[in-house]
DNA sequence: GTCTATACAGTGATAGAC
DNA sequence: GTCTATCACTGTATAGAC
């Protein structure tokens, strides 16, 4: 079980460089260094077990690393909001790496694993939001300010990527995190 | 030749459902209601002169509508940003369709049409970036805003695509538009 | 558990009948 | 120009030797 999860981290690099459907399964024994035998020992199911593995282990890294610290964010401190900046911008190396929840969410995958991405998002919005109650804005404010943040990020990563620019990926953030820290109106 | 021309729209919405790796040269069949045969006789070079044709088509769209009308912004006059919102709304139809330059520039096909995407991400910001200018801001702060504007519109599409809520997509853009007509600082 | 060998459906692409 | 038939190949997945 343990095995199995040590292959999990090259099968995630795999997918964010090919996509879920330009992903062979000779890629991934590639990008593991595994004969498609073990390969689907480890994931009876193929590609989709794999991918859904993949998820799994992304979902818990930003539960720990992201949403966690952003929850734990006491009132009045406004810090949290800028570790999670920093902790995406490392993450996602400066939009050098993809976010593979949403480049699923552009594609067919969407369908595969819906309740999966729609969790990830969700949970990111909600626990930026209460980091963000918590440094005194308002309910509603708080909500749609974590949303319009989470998209920030997104559409930096596409950006960045699009004119292969990863200074348009902080430009982005330091907007975005900017906008957080800045005074309640 | 303008039969050729006839069928993109179909290849275009069928990259966009399946993603160019995902779209098989059936799907395209199927898509355009021709046989293998005339779709190679339209397209010798295959899948990857099909996208190129959509991409090619889907940036004559956006220079004639949304990035030649921003350029013609006449000085104090904001009605062309919001006119853009407008239009990218109405196009992506609230995050329920997808941008192909956005989707292709997460994945492996960046690469294959990198100066296409580049060129269209590029001009639309600096066709915003004009717009923004004539609207009386100044140089740097124009182009700023308009790299944060079009990463905004990216990521409404990820995320309302990702929460299967296009009133995120409306909340994104309606959040940037008022940022763009805020009054100058 | 790991690999090699293999099955067999589907792929992109071409040739040729009409 | 359009289709059908067919090509060589790669895809996922399985079976079985070690």
């Amino acid at each position: 079980m343990t095995q199995r999860a040590a292959h999990v981290p090259a099968l995630a690099e795999a997918f964010r460089e090919h996509g879920f459907a330009g992903a062979s399964v000779a890629t991934l024994c590639a990008a593991t260094g595994l004969g498609k035998g073990s390969l689907y020992n480890f994931f009876p199911g193929g590609k989709e077990e794999m991918a859904a593995a993949v998820l799994a282990d992304l979902d818990a890294w930003f539960t720990a690393c992201v949403f966690e610290p952003l929850r734990a964010a006491r009132a009045g401190d406004p810090a949290a909001v800028g570790a999670m900046f920093d902790a995406v911008t490392a993450y996602f190396r400066s939009g050098r790496r993809v976010c593979l929840q949403g480049a699923f969410a552009l594609g067919r995958e969407r369908d595969l694993f819906a309740a999966t991405i729609d969790g990830y998002f969700e949970r990111w919005i909600a626990s930026l939001a209460a980091a963000l109650r918590a440094a005194g804005h308002g309910e509603q404010a708080a909500r749609l300010a974590a949303v319009e943040a989470v998209a920030a990020v997104q559409g930096a990563i596409v950006l960045s990527r699009a004119l292969a620019d990863p200074e348009v990926f902080l430009q982005v953030i330091e907007r975005s995190r900017a906008r957080l820290s800045a005074p309640l109106a």
